[in-house]
Order: C-alpha cells, then sequence, then structure tokens
DNA sequence: GCTAAATTAATGTATATACAACTATTGTAT
DNA sequence: ATACAATAGTTGTATATACATTAATTTAGC
C-alpha cells in the first residue's frame, strides 16, 4: 500500500516452527491462528505484488501510484475529473492527490484547469502524452499478467469472493 | 497500506459497469479478467488491513513497521538479533531497519549492544518496557481479530492456499 | 603479514506519506 | 446583504521510504 502497498506490509515472527509456503518466506514464523495468519498474507502478497509493479513501471519513469491516477483519468477520457473524484477512487485516501497530480502535470501526462462554473475545483484531463504512455505499457503486461495465472480462474473467483467477504464486517 | 497498504495500493477504474463489492468500493470500475481484479482486491484489502491496523496501534503511538519490528524481536526474545535478521524477516526488504531500530531505542522499547565477537554487528533485543507494551497491544487484539472472523476458518484456509500458490511463480 | 573481497551497518538524498492547518470560493440562514 | 458553514484544493511539516553510497570490520588469498 499502501498497501502497499511497497506496501506496508506487516510480519509476526515469534517461533522456529517451520510449516507452509508463508512462513518459510518469513523464516521461522508461527501465527495464532488462520485469520491472522490470513490477514498477514494478504499484506505480504500485496506487498510482493507492489514490487513486481513497481520494477515494470519504473521503466516508464512513473511509480504505480502515479499509474494509478493516469488509469483513472483514461477510465473517464475525455470527461475531465475533479481532485475529490481521483482521490476516492485511489482508495488510499491518505495520499496526497494534489501532489500526485502535479508531478504528473511536470511530466506533460496530464492537464489542470480551473473550472469556470465552480472556481473552486480544477478539471483534470490526461494528455496525449499521458495515453501514448499507457498504451506503451499496456503492451507489456502481458507478462505480468501472466504470472498472476499461476493459479486457475476458478481460484482467482474464489480468492475475490473470500477476499470481498473479509472486507465485508 | 499502507500496505500498507495504508498500504500502498493501486487500482484501475475504466469503466462504468458496477459489480461485486470491489468494483463498488472503488468507484465503477472494470477489470480485464478475474486475474486483475485478483491483484488489485488483494492489493486493496491489504491497504484495509493496514489501516485498521495502523489506526489501532496509533493510540499506543507506534507504527505497523515498528510494531513489527517489536514481534520480531520479541519472537527470538531473549536472544537478540543483529540487523540484517531483523530486515529479512521485515519483507519489505526496502525499509530502513537502522531507522527504524533507532525509533524504537529512543522510545526505550529495545536495545542495542555492539557485538564483542564482531564488532561490524548490532546485538537488539526487546527490553522489558517493549514487552510491556507488547502485553498491552495483544489485550486489545481480540476485536481485530474478531472482525478477521467475517470469514469462516475454512475460507481462511483456502485463502492461504491461494495466495501461497499465486506466489509460488 | 598485507592486500583485496566480503560482511554489516550507517548515512545522504530525493521523493512520498500522514495529517493538520490554511486559503479561496460557494451555499445557506436570517 | 451579511455572517456562518460547507466545499474544493493547497501548503506545511514531521516522518517514512527507496536506493545509492560510504564506513568499519572481518575473512580469505597469496
Amino acid at each position: 500500500m499502501n498497501f502497499l502497498m511497497d506496501i506496508v506490509v506487516y510480519t509476526i515472527i515469534e517461533c522456529t516452527f517451520i510449516g507452509m509456503s508463508l512462513e518459510k518466506e518469513i523464516k521461522q514464523e508461527k501465527f495464532q491462528n488462520e485469520f491472522e495468519k490470513g490477514a498477514v498474507n494478504v499484506m505480504f502478497t500485496a506487498g510482493w505484488l507492489y514490487n513486481m509493479n513497481a520494477s515494470r513501471l519504473k521503466l516508464h519513469a512513473i511509480t504505480p501510484e502515479q499509474y494509478n491516477v493516469l488509469r483513472i483519468l483514461r477510465g473517464s477520457h475525455p470527461r475531465p475529473l475533479m481532485l475529490a473524484d481521483i482521490t476516492c477512487r485511489m482508495i488510499d485516501k491518505n495520499s496526497n492527490a494534489t501532489r500526485l497530480v502535479e508531478k504528473l502535470r511536470q511530466k506533460g501526462l496530464l492537464k489542470r484547469e480551473i473550472c469556470e462554473n465552480n472556481r473552486r475545483q480544477v478539471d483534470i484531463s490526461i494528455t496525449e502524452k499521458g495515453l501514448t504512455t499507457l498504451k506503451r505499457i499496456d503492451a507489456e503486461a502481458e507478462s505480468w499478467l501472466e504470472t498472476l495465472k499461476s493459479i486457475t480462474k476458478a481460484e482467482a473467483l474464489e480468492l475475490n469472493r473470500i477476499l470481498d467477504k473479509l472486507r465485508s464486517s
């Protein structure tokens, strides 16, 4: 997270017992129960995913957070979004959209215009250069998606179902 | 989360189609397939978990990363650990253990001693105050664990299995 | 023994994040 | 109309992160 994760991952190492995969990866570990292990596993895996992402995006000189903003903007293109729209879609409400947007503007990947109807708000939209950049990244995304296919489609569905249920409390 | 999350989470918003829970939570979203959705879901859920964690730990004036280090040290207590031992258990290899440890030392939660046998290395161990702090946090952890139990034990097992498999590529 | 390589940790620096405080503009109540 | 509240973004600041570089000590080769 932040998840990112690099997320921001936390782990718990309390014992020398070695069990399955997760325990091995973070060295001698024991969890209170499957639920706690699940929470750590989600955060650990998120960090793993985020790192893969970050390194492939690095070649294009953008961070995962910046990539996120660009994709959000492409999603509404050609309609612009105001800053608050971007923030609420970013999930990490803490992350500072103002500064993220400014970074992308400096790179010419998006443009900002004061909205005439409501001068408090700013209309933000992706530029041609931004679209081109995303297209180049998309073209490379194949191998990244292949990595995810170490699980079956049925397992992916099950994973999504369980995660949605976990958050529904 | 940011983690996490605050994790550090990235999302993809490209459409106005509304489907299940994850799509709703990050507003009008459509994914290429279940695999991509799974990756985003893991990172999003990690951020959600990290934020819950961060806010409960804030009352004790420590961050999730610092909490992680303390638990690692408790795990080996009373044997001290060197810095590299802590780093390799932290997963986020980027995070700077030197400075995290220094923060905790300033709070009196751990102590550092130059190792006599090998003066390059530093023996780090949790203090009584550190143990007491962890104990107080443990006492409050019940409700946090309860939150995780919105899924069944079987689902938690399945979640762990799928995540381990996902990373095994 | 002396030099080169490896190990262990600390530091520098640019960027990012968390969170509070602030500015500007618009909406609402009297 | 004026004052007060709500909305939309920006800025300040302390801390954290990423990553490269440096420093100190130990090990190994010759």
